[in-house]
DNA sequence: ATAATTGTATTAAGTACTTAATACAATTAT
DNA sequence: ATAATTGTATTAAGTACTTAATACAATTAT
């Protein structure tokens, strides 16, 4: 994975996103085992300790669980990833059209913006 | 204004933002005078220094100019405007069909969701 | 039994960001 | 003429984030 990070943010909060993205999308199933921290970590190039971060708040949020020795796996219930997912969605087209209002755009203007880029997209 | 910042991101580029955002929208139209550096930190609750960061960087970018001590007004250059907008949206969008396709979205899911969240917005 | 792996904790250092308190020269306003 | 305003610069302090180097107990793997 690219883990592609930003250097106008801190790491630790795009690392949450990035790992939810990953539990979003079933990369990492519901019930499957994570790597450990100091894997993660390494993989994304960070320190364990900022993956340990990420970690602790995603344990805090619900969606992985922690086993002192063995690890950590994502949680089993499915509707708790499905709402989370929901909301961050949400999130993202929230924020993405008040911008856009921000700069002027009525509702039209902005549909046609998206739905330009996305049949670019398929090329 | 409300002056919307958010804690997980540095300030300096969230006032670029906003600041673009005005820009963009006509609230500052081109070769309009802006406000001193003190009365838009004031306005914005940040410290002049650090508007002070945000409005050099918008000068760096072209987007205005200083005069030593008449203040700062927006570029007159309108084409500039209007292709600085362009990056903004496109980079905008890019980002947001990014995460959606991480998280497993087609083309269609995510025209709909978007679509949804619009005519929502209609009220 | 022994070694390796797990999450976790701690201490230290460096960096970037933000605020605060001033100060200055040049211009503008009165 | 004088005062106020402009962008700018500097110094100091505090905070949050990140990395690095270790260490530990508990479990798992060999």
């Amino acid at each position: 994975m690219p883990w592609d990070l930003k250097s106008d943010r801190p790491i630790y909060p795009q690392l949450i996103e990035q790992i939810e993205l990953m539990i979003f999308s079933g990369t990492y199933p519901p019930g499957s085992k994570l790597p450990s921290v100091r894997d993660m970590a390494q993989d994304a190039a960070v320190n364990p300790n900022t993956m340990q971060r990420a970690l602790a708040r995603l344990e805090e949020d619900g969606l992985i669980n922690t086993h002192r020795t063995s690890g950590r796996s994502i949680t089993e219930d499915v509707n708790m990833i499905k709402n989370s997912k929901s909301k961050l969605v949400e999130e993202q087209i929230r924020e993405f059209l008040e911008k856009m209002q921000k700069m002027g755009f009525d509702q039209n203007e902005i549909l046609m913006s998206i739905t330009s880029m996305v049949e670019g997209a398929k090329q």
